[in-house]
DNA sequence: CTACTAACGCAACAGCGTTGCTAAAGTCCG
DNA sequence: CGGACTTTAGCAACGCTGTTGCGTTAGTAG
């Protein structure tokens, strides 16, 4: 029955509406997706029965009959997010809405075995959301890992894991639907949950333990083919430069972290951002990461300044650099979001 | 009517086995598509009525009935691809499956105006084509161009070139749709077209006055937010290096350019590209462009060695490296591509 | 000749958005 | 106050998509 995607479709496009504008109604629903008033009318039924969105009074017009003005419902679903990082469990429990209402973390174990993250993730679930009903849980973390079966390939600098099908094991412990990504390709997915549509071309730039690029292209999430695009540090800016951990020599990480200060730093980074754009032509620019936000202004305006400056680019090329709102949050609040992007987001026509 | 929709695409879905493999049937489809094999009858039987396909025999099973067999006719639709460079205008006759099957060059006046070029465009359209009914016209040149409108912004070194709504001109002319893209976007398309399904997520690497990319994510060209993605060339890999053209120090393009020999050149390249696979994790690099194509080999095995051996790559990380089977007519048979991708390839959902 | 297998295809069906029309809830104005 | 007008809402019938159910067809095997 593949009518159910054209409904998940158009019931995933209102949802992102509601959650760009405090309010919608059948009217501008409707000329934005181009469907019929009455099929409008229909999906919002549909949304309302499920608790997504709800009546919010009405909208007076000068003339004619007061227009029916629905608002998303933040409560009706949660989900949560874990950002595992080398030392440490990262949770945050997040609204339908994308935004955080709870949190908490937990120290690991030096080289931390499979089992001991699950137990911390077990405990930690339950802790976070006693009795809410969770869309499911998802898991950020560096990679190289399998995105389409929720596999670590090996983890970078930690031992006991390799080829470890974590979406799986963490699944069957949970009982919930898990997905698992890398860290930057969740931030990035945070960024566009939280800004509905109007955001399809995007890199989140993080600097946390190495330096990545999450990728929201056309208005999805870039994996690539073997689900490890955004190893955006191992890019070369200066050829025969310094040794990079990557065998490399000249690599942006390499280079951007022997910066004598912040600034030349994010004055690196910044030519590596032009880059990307002069190769994707991206709309947004998000910076994240905990060291870069350490110096956020510092980054955020060098960036921005080599953006406009370090090509004669024309002023029809407009871009936004901007900080991530959600701080060191972004990787965990991202993972969770991954989950209701999943459920609630624009369906995947090979999936259905 | 978005039911509409859903037609479409599995049309398009069929379309694109028919064109990968030499016939199709409709178990075969049934189980790529997911689709039940009745509703896979209905679309075998709108695609033979349209012409696009038509019965090629039976196959025997072992045991049963024997199984009907279809075959793409490629001589059902027809579309002209050009191709505009600063010195001529080539233009290429391609059928459904994406072959080239006629082609004529004219020469263009130094800093030709669009009235030379649409006068050059009528003539060898109507000549390339005579009483076959076309799919359209599609344009390939170098940017800045807005492909949405259709509208060349500032076409690089070309007087007369700004802002000039060249589709809507040429189609009144005409009389048929026309498309208007990059260069390397539009050979890309052609790449893609010819490959099918699991072209996934590629990159064509042009070398032909400039350094650019062509790119096809996630099962469609990206174009980013401007239309303007691509300019690859201009990624700088020296911090510090040569000027270049654009006025940034040490682009690809300008470090390419300056290298002592085609050799030396592509490993440049190569190392460009490993950039770009890190960056987007990427499944096929095809090489183009009249200057790479002169020295083709040199630049396949210079690249695939930099693929295969410049960061220790996980043997997952599998990507293939070829030259184009177009050669010097990508660009023009990529355009008539876009063209047929258009009106038969995956039908946009924002579109519809 | 009968049993079996695999593909085919007609007919009824479910569910999506659309169309056509009527009703509802306001304002405006005489 | 009441009728004309405007804008929104919603019921009912419809068209079209893919699905389901089941009988038919064209082969092989014994």
């Amino acid at each position: 029955m593949h009518l159910a995607y054209l409904r998940d479709y158009h019931e995933a496009l209102v949802i992102a509406l509601a959650r760009a504008q405090p309010t919608i109604e059948r009217g501008t629903v409707a000329e934005v997706t181009g469907l019929t008033p009455q099929a409008v009318s229909k999906v919002l039924t549909r949304l309302v029965e499920g608790g997504l969105i709800a009546p919010a009074g009405v909208r007076r017009p000068a003339l004619g009959k007061p227009a029916a003005v629905y608002r998303l419902v933040p409560e009706s679903r949660w989900a949560i997010g874990a950002h595992v990082s080398r030392k440490a469990l990262r949770l945050v429990l997040t609204d339908l809405a994308g935004a955080v209402r709870a949190s908490a973390t937990t120290p690991l174990p030096a080289d931390f075995t499979p089992d001991e993250l699950l137990a911390g993730l077990g405990a930690g679930v339950t802790a976070l959301a006693p009795g809410r009903e969770l869309t499911g849980v998802g898991i950020g973390m560096i990679g190289p890992l399998d995105q389409a079966t929720g596999t670590v390939r090996g983890a970078h600098r930690l031992r006991h894991w390799h080829d470890v099908p974590l979406a799986d094991l963490a699944g069957k412990r949970l009982g919930l639907p898990v997905l698992v990504d890398k860290d930057v390709t969740a931030a990035v997915t945070a960024e566009a949950w939280r800004r509905g549509a109007g955001f399809r071309d995007a890199a989140l730039i993080m600097v946390e333990s190495g330096l990545g690029a999450g990728l929201w292209l056309g208005g999805a999430v870039h994996r690539g083919t073997h689900t490890n695009a955004g190893e955006f540090g191992h890019t070369v800016v200066q050829l025969d430069g310094p040794l990079c951990v990557c065998g490399r020599r000249g690599c942006l990480e390499a280079v951007h972290d022997r910066a004598a200060d912040p600034a030349a730093a994010a004055a690196v980074l910044g030519t590596g951002v032009v880059n990307l754009l002069q190769t994707l032509d991206l709309g947004h620019i998000v910076l994240a990461g905990a060291d870069l936000l350490r110096h956020g202004e510092i980054y955020r305006s060098a960036v921005e300044r080599a953006v406009r400056t370090e090509v004669p680019r024309a002023d029809w090329l407009t871009v936004e650099v901007a900080l991530t709102g959600l701080g060191t949050d972004a990787i965990a609040a991202g993972a969770a979001m991954q989950v209701l992007n999943a459920r609630y987001g624009l369906p995947d026509p090979t999936g259905a």
